[in-house]
DNA sequence: TCAGTGATTAGG
DNA sequence: CTAATCACTGAG
């Protein structure tokens, strides 16, 4: 067995609801294997949950499109898209079939920001759709639960109106 | 503080 | 087809 095969994540953990998934997930070892064959690593700092089709701040919000598909699969999936022509936005798909939700991936040991996230582990949208419990080039490996979590407003939705601007769903270390 | 950058989306 | 929007970043 490659490293990272025998602690990788598996289903069970991505298809609860996206608030227990989301803090779960800090601490969790985001790990991608490159085309050299070198694997990045590194502990996952913070997080934002993006919650299904009632939440103004997700994008399935507004029905299913070709971008929002992946978010109505089952948990496990990658959900990665473009913002500002310039970052990608890696995200991880939790719950069940046709419940639509999402963890951005906010921060990690190595650096904070998501757009940095993506561009230190070189993802693009080659990995839209790819599942984090099969996938031989990315993965989610066991780690050390923090002692300690916080939280607070998610950033950057002022266009979802007070109600789910104001909802704590941004976890970190 | 603010421009850059291009996929995505709704609307004609 | 067009135009607006955008879960951000880095330079000034």
């Amino acid at each position: 067995m490659k490293p990272g095969y025998c602690d990788r994540l598996t289903r069970g953990f991505y298809t609860r609801d996206v608030l227990d998934v989301a803090p779960d997930l800090l601490g969790k070892v985001l790990s991608v294997r490159l085309p050299d064959d070198t694997v990045v690593r590194s502990a996952i700092t913070e997080v934002e949950a993006y919650r299904g089709d009632g939440d103004l701040a997700c994008h399935a919000s507004k029905g299913r499109t070709d971008r929002t598909e992946v978010m109505f699969h089952e948990g496990g999936k990658v959900y990665i898209y473009l913002i500002y022509g310039i970052h990608w936005m890696l995200n991880v798909v939790t719950s069940t079939e046709d419940v639509p939700q999402a963890v951005l991936i906010r921060g990690v040991e190595q650096c904070y920001g998501p757009g940095r996230v993506s561009r230190f582990f070189s993802v693009d949208r080659s990995y839209y759709g790819e599942d984090l419990t099969l996938s031989p080039r990315i993965w989610i490996a066991d780690g050390d639960k923090p002692s300690q979590i916080k939280t607070g407003c998610r950033i950057g939705i002022d266009y979802a109106g007070d109600y789910w601007k104001s909802r704590p769903w941004r976890f970190f270390v």
